[in-house]
DNA sequence: TCTGAGGATTGATTTGGGTCAAGGCTGATC
DNA sequence: GATCAGCCTTGACCCAAATCAATCCTCAGA
């Protein structure tokens, strides 16, 4: 993907080529026009990271390409991923000096920034792109408040599974398949990342992903790649009972 | 407090009786003017559910006076607890149909609300309520990532001390007192919903309750009223590095 | 003053997942 | 094709928190 054709922000409008989620209905394309006059762009080395969390962060984002983690840390070390960045995700806080986590490229990762102070003057005066923040930062409310039910109350079994029933809708709706029957993908993390990510060690993880597949609930091509043969066993698994309409 | 001088609505403006945060400068009368044309009020008694997760929601509301939690449930009983709403706060999802979690009066509740196509008009007609209703959400979401590390990586003593001292600065911001030295304070929660909210269960907090007051972190007056002796050694207990800021 | 109910405490026991430790893959590099 | 590093798996053991169970407050209402 060259620059000129990414995206130029999570807000980008009209066509989405990433995510469907998106795409906003409400937004001219003069606001946008106003936008492309302030991006620049900055690119990270996989492991690299980007903000310390207390660190003072004077520009917004939205990630182009790469995958990046958010992670909360204690000073003993123990650390929890609280969210992952995907292309077209945003990332700053408006409003607010300094960043209150961790954000690291977890792959090369190319993000497409605004300067804070130009990009609050500018939600003040276009407020489509307010309103399309509004709508992003909302699902990621709920979706924070999903991943609170699975870290306070799920066994590591259901964790587990949860985790690739995420995944695996995911990338059900980039390429436009079902969410059902039998689907594979490829794991975008390491045993430790998805430890990080669930609350678990990564040897609790292994063991588990171990059991799903010798109860044929997954199957294993390497390390990484992943085939379900039958989804909904895959959500029993994950002990969820709602649709998970809003994750997609 | 009467309805004439409750706040409207957490995106209430200019003075603030109940929460600083709830404070906008930007903000001018005239749309509060317009707010004001447009709300209603609801009361619940303690313990009534206010909106099932899955139910269609046609209303935003904040609460004007009263205490309520956000909930996700399992269908096998199991519950998280993801948020708190008190006064001052805001619910709802514009752009968004169906709740994604319970929302239950712990208390006697009134809200101010709005039908949510009107306010979804207003939001595109006056920015300024769009503005501070983000500026909320992105407070909630940076506190939702503070939780997460809470139930994923920090032990039951470490939980609850955390917990503790949440509801210690609430209290002392609340009072304009200073979050230091001896601070004392009455418990808005039933150690079950201190479970639910903190994911353990009621015997374990119970528990841990005692472990902090037999090691002089915490003095307890009957079950519900709390001395904080030393603020500075209840949050080394939590395991928090952090000043804390965003939470107040 | 008694009674009952809801909340809280405390103890005994079990267990899920953490910790520690020893290898096993696999692919990049020489 | 040997070596090494990063990642993953598996086993043995342990411990924090869950579970099961018995009491204890305390306060509202009869």
């Amino acid at each position: 993907m060259s620059l000129q054709d990414a995206p130029s922000l999570s807000l980008h409008c009209g066509d989405c080529p990433i995510r469907h989620r998106a795409v906003c209905s409400r937004c001219g394309s003069d606001e946008l026009a106003r936008l492309e006059e302030l991006k620049y762009y900055r690119s990270y080395e996989a492991g690299q990271t980007v903000i310390w969390s207390g660190d003072r962060m004077d520009f917004v984002a939205s990630v182009v390409s790469g995958i990046a983690t958010l992670t909360q840390t204690m000073e003993d070390g123990r650390t929890q991923m609280v969210g992952l960045l995907l292309p077209s995700d945003f990332v700053g806080r408006p409003g607010r000096e300094t960043a209150a986590y961790n954000v690291i490229a977890t792959t090369d990762l190319l993000m497409c920034c605004f300067r804070k102070r130009p990009f609050e003057e500018m939600l003040v005066s276009t407020p489509n792109v307010g309103h399309r923040l509004l709508e992003m930062t909302l699902d990621e409310l709920d979706a924070a408040r999903e991943w609170m039910l699975l870290l306070g109350r799920k066994t590591a079994r259901e964790k587990i599974a949860s985790l690739l029933a995420i995944i695996a809708r995911r990338d059900a709706s980039l390429k436009l398949r079902p969410m059902q029957g039998r689907m594979s993908f490829d794991l975008p993390l390491t045993r430790e990342a998805m430890a990080d990510y669930l609350g678990l060690t990564l040897e609790t993880v292994s063991r588990q992903v171990s059991a799903l597949k010798r109860d044929g609930i997954i199957e294993l091509e390497g390390k990484r790649h992943v085939t379900v043969p039958d989804f909904d066993r895959l959500l029993d698994e994950a002990g969820d009972d709602y649709d998970g309409g809003y994750l997609n």
